[in-house]
DNA sequence: TTTTTCAATAATGTCGACATTATTAAATTA
DNA sequence: TAATTTAATAATGTCGACATTATTGAAAAA
């Protein structure tokens, strides 16, 4: 991302963005005004306006006079967002069949041949992967045209970024799992491109809520 | 709301929020840094950081260097809006009918009733009629139980209300338009107290959308 | 020893001044 | 006269200082 033309609030919150998804800042700790200024090394201002909107993420709490926290992680909160997740993705994609045209389908063969081709590999990055598994779960979604709900299913997924950490390492290094999950790639595809709109609706529910029971054993 | 404990930003956020959604400023309007300052009588920063959390409630605009604006309304963005707050009702709606117990149906029949009787008096109060309205049909999605969901629902329904503002005043003095929506309600209550999900989901996404063609013809 | 009080310390929240950038208006040139 | 450049003006964005509030730890009382 071109970050010469963002403000300095921008530039810290994709940073602390960042720095807390990644568990710089792990769960639960307190995000010091002092200490973000010297690790940033900027003012107060840019400092605040930043927190400001991780609370409007979730990524962060706050009470007053008592300062910033990150926010907590816990199973109940797991299984809400990928519950929440799950159901706003079988809506967009139930959209996506009954709106998408042919541009659409041609995208998701494209981006599913760049799924698979990875998945096979030997050595897989696990960075390059989710890129590839993100594109493919994009195209899918993609002909929904709905700007309102494709924002908020952004905001889902990254909310559940810092749980998806602990399911990626696994699924990545799992040869079964990860051909388990490919195999579910391939039948989304079909079912979608055929236009059997509840079958799919139901598999990409049951899709996203898999990881959920191997990230509640991997929970501190 | 109890503002006393409240610090400075979030006062000024409420204030604007309220300020924005009542028309004070208008759609489009430049929101001048000096102009709020003077307008609220406090500093910089606590304007900035509101206008921080203005822009994750889309309810204004900025670009670095250029200021901040009071979002657009357009045909496009009220279609948008309504179809994904339908959609998500439903959503909600189809969880409540299916984790519901005794206490979810009694507040449903509770609501219903405030409602019904507050539709036939002589002079409806818009604000008091918005409030019993606001009521019934949170109860009917109040057993979905999802805190995510809900967070969603609820802020679509902050998003819609300068459209919304449009409806209202047609809808509580057109009595034929009154009753005509009264009786929905009781439909609504019908199918969702027998359980029958399907038609109650269908039911609600037509009955949220129903108000769209009037704000059409009543916007700018 | 435990509890309570009170002072010292440290953190947050707010403000106005200053530096930086965009906009507007005037002046110069073609 | 129209277009371009340049200067002025005005707005934004950033910073560090100060006031306010919470927390900690020591001293006194039970």
């Amino acid at each position: 991302m071109d970050t010469s033309k963002q403000n300095t609030a921008s530039k810290i919150l994709d940073a602390l963005t960042s720095d807390i998804i990644q568990g710089v800042f792990p769960p639960g700790e307190k995000l010091q005004i002092k200490t973000l200024k010297d690790r940033y090394k900027v003012g107060t201002s840019p400092i605040r306006e930043a927190l400001s909107q991780l609370i409007a993420k979730d990524l962060v709490v706050s009470e007053n006079q008592k300062g910033f926290y990150v926010s907590n992680i816990s199973i109940d909160d797991l299984t809400d967002i990928y519950q929440a997740r799950s159901k706003i993705e079988g809506l967009c994609l139930d959209m996506a069949i009954k709106k998408g045209g042919d541009f659409w389908e041609s995208k998701i063969i494209a981006a599913s041949h760049l799924l698979a081709k990875y998945s096979k590999s030997e050595n897989i990055d696990m960075d390059e992967w989710q890129n590839r598994h993100f594109s493919f779960h994009e195209a899918l979604v993609s002909g929904c045209n709905s700007p309102r709900l494709f924002q908020i299913r952004q905001s889902l997924y990254e909310k559940s970024t810092r749980y998806r950490n602990l399911w990626l390492q696994e699924n990545v290094t799992n040869y079964e799992r990860l051909q388990a999950n490919q195999n579910e790639h391939v039948a989304l595809m079909v079912l979608v491109l055929e236009r059997d709109s509840m079958p799919a609706q139901k598999l990409i529910e049951a899709h996203i809520m898999t990881p959920v029971e191997i990230i509640k054993k991997n929970l501190p």
